[in-house]
RNA sequence: GCGCCCGUAGCUCAACUGGAUAGAGCAACUGCCUUCUAAGCAGUAGGUUUCAGGUUCAAGUCCUGACGGGCGUACCA
């Protein structure tokens, strides 16, 4: 429609004497009010300036040469200081009605993306540990993000990138072996920064009851090492199935070593005079591009930081042919981006093509306190514990509630509780009740495909049929700013749509024309609840 | 100090990226279950969008400055 509406305007603009790239962007957009119709666009505000007229004025010789389809537009009018507003006419509503039923499970998404090739890069996490609630929100919004670019047409992978060498993997093998010595009643001498988590007294447990005391003179933490890592990816791939994510592909940073990637960067910066040695480390010229101080790509130790390898990758995702390479990562990594972006570009690679979704932290809040939390000590609360008390979709739903930008704040109360608190409840109780009430019907008259829709007239059926019709624009507008929240408050609109109707309208009981019709629009809305929830990956009840 | 993000109802947050009368949920108050799920609905109250300037037909949204908060500013990741 809002294709239509502009191709329906843009001749009429060249007809009054515009050429083509005066034309400033026809927007649509849906207004505020529904007093302000269906559709509505400020052109003839924008116009006003260059036009030299004044906008109703512009707006009304406007509308009175547009030619539109009665079929689809049943009124056009001019409003407050020249917005044309655009209202639908019954025939266009009652079909895409029909057309929501047509496409059931495939309506909502669009082709916006599908010249898209993206690599989405989420979660990331070492594998030194459990995913605490941090990780939580990095992991939901990525793989929900992934979600919105496919409904869009795009074709998506998602990759967990990670390092199993260097310092901190160095530090949990230790752990894990004094752990280990400790359960056998030897000295040990637990590490300064080491972890303290019980996951580390498990896992040194397990390799007691495997190896018994045949390790104890293993003089170095590698098999120690090993044994953490297995176990503990494994428990992060456990907690990630559980809150519905799985991954494409595992990238291990060692890769970048062996294949080439990693020399590649250093010896290009080089060349390019953009590395130099200094006090035995290699220096990144950071400064050239904007930064206050140069940064150090390796060590004097020979240790590469991680800026290096992260070059290296983002080159790699572009060779691997990805015109689209989304990086979720928290804001304490945002200083780390830029330097990327340098060092790609310096590599000959398009930095348009990498875009970094950045979220602010979590506090979780318990009883009005929020929660202390500190990684590397014991105290942190891990994804598992988290689900374990309020629930998969309520996790998933809550990571998902709020804008990225801002700061999150959990409240585990109101998560954990199972009913008006509870903003989760309210889309999968809305769904649950219309499969309730369609499964009444069935058994008293089936419903028909071909209801007459047009009986439809009531003021909350046709509110609820016109929000159920901008789904797609919602998926497509999320998608694009990649901000799964403004899809949540589209589905709290429709729910709520929804609930006012089944207050004002009743389904069964009316007669068979009026019941059949009311059914089917029920029937559309839990579709476009079901789709919606299958995006941000939570189930939609068919009981509650 | 510098860089990034944020400041909206008592609390947690929206506001289609510059549009029309700033909206939800929680908390408070008033009604509504003999009828399709009350995990619900209808209503009341709550605001100088932190402050001061500026840009324009139009500013919560953009610019400048202040104030307040978060994160970063490592040869840690």
């Amino acid at each position: 429609m809002e294709k239509y509406l502009q191709d329906a305007i843009k001749p009429v603009l060249i007809q009054l004497g515009l050429t083509e790239d005066q034309i400033p962007e026809i927007k649509i957009e849906n207004p505020r009010d529904p007093s302000h119709g269906d559709a509505a666009t400020n052109i003839a505000m924008l116009l006003a300036k260059p036009l030299r007229k004044n906008p109703r004025a512009i707006a009304e010789e406007l509308v009175s040469n547009l030619k539109l389809d009665k079929k689809k537009i049943s009124s056009v009018e001019i409003a407050g200081p020249g917005f044309i507003n655009f209202r639908y006419s019954g025939d266009y509503i009652y079909d895409q009605l029909h057309h929501v039923l047509v496409e059931d499970e495939q309506f909502g998404k669009s082709d916006l993306n599908k010249d898209i090739n993206c690599l989405v890069e989420f979660v990331s996490a070492n594998p030194t540990g459990p995913l605490t609630v941090g990780h939580g929100r990095n992991a939901v919004l990525g793989d929900t993000v992934a979600r919105l670019l496919e409904w869009t047409g795009a074709s998506v992978q998602r990759e967990y990138y990670f390092n199993n060498a260097g310092r901190q993997m160095r530090m949990l093998g230790l752990s894990v072996m004094a752990r280990y010595h400790e359960k056998l009643n030897r000295d040990f001498t637990f590490p300064e920064d080491g972890y303290e988590g019980e996951y580390i007294r498990d896992i040194a447990n397990s390799l007691v009851e495997e190896h018994g005391d045949s390790l104890l003179n293993e003089s170095d933490e590698t098999i120690f090492k090993e044994k953490a890592e297995e176990v503990i990816f494994d428990d992060i791939q456990q907690t990630l199935k559980r809150m519905n994510i799985v991954m494409d592909s595992f990238f291990n940073e060692k890769t970048l070593y062996e294949d080439g990637s990693i020399d590649k960067v250093i010896n290009t910066l080089r060349e390019k005079e953009l590395a130099y040695d200094k006090e035995g480390a290699v220096w990144f010229k950071t400064t050239q591009f904007g930064k206050d101080q140069d940064t150090v790509l390796v060590k004097s130790s020979g240790e590469p930081t991680y800026r290096l390898p992260d070059i290296a990758y983002h080159t790699q995702k572009l060779d691997r042919g990805y015109n689209l390479c989304l990086d979720v990562f928290g804001a304490d990594h945002i200083d780390t981006y830029p330097d990327v972006l340098s060092g790609i570009e310096v590599m000959g690679y398009d930095k348009e093509k990498v875009e970094v979704l950045v979220y602010q932290f979590v506090t979780l809040v318990k009883d009005g306190k929020p929660y202390k939390m500190s990684t590397r000590k014991a105290n942190f609360v891990t994804l598992d514990e988290l689900m374990d008390e309020v629930g998969e979709d309520v996790t998933r739903f809550f990571f998902l509630m709020r804008s990225p930008n801002t700061h999150l704040e959990f409240d585990v109360n109101q998560a954990k509780e199972a009913g008006e608190k509870n903003p989760v409840f309210y889309l999968q109780y809305a769904h649950a009740r219309i499969q309730s009430i369609l499964r009444k019907i069935d058994e008293i008259s089936p419903i028909s495909d071909i209801p007459d829709l047009s009986i439809l007239s009531h003021d909350s059926e046709i509110s609820l049929i016109k929000k159920l019709l901008t789904f797609p624009d919602s998926v497509a507008l999320a998608a694009q700013h990649r901000e799964p929240h403004k899809l949540i408050t589209y589905l709290n609109e429709l729910a709520s749509g929804f609930t006012s109707f089944y207050h004002d309208c009743r389904i069964i009981g009316e007669k068979e024309e009026l019941m059949q019709a009311r059914a089917l629009l029920a029937k559309a809305t839990a579709r476009v609840l079901a789709n919606g929830l299958a995006i941000l990956g939570i189930q939609a009840p068919d009981r509650m």
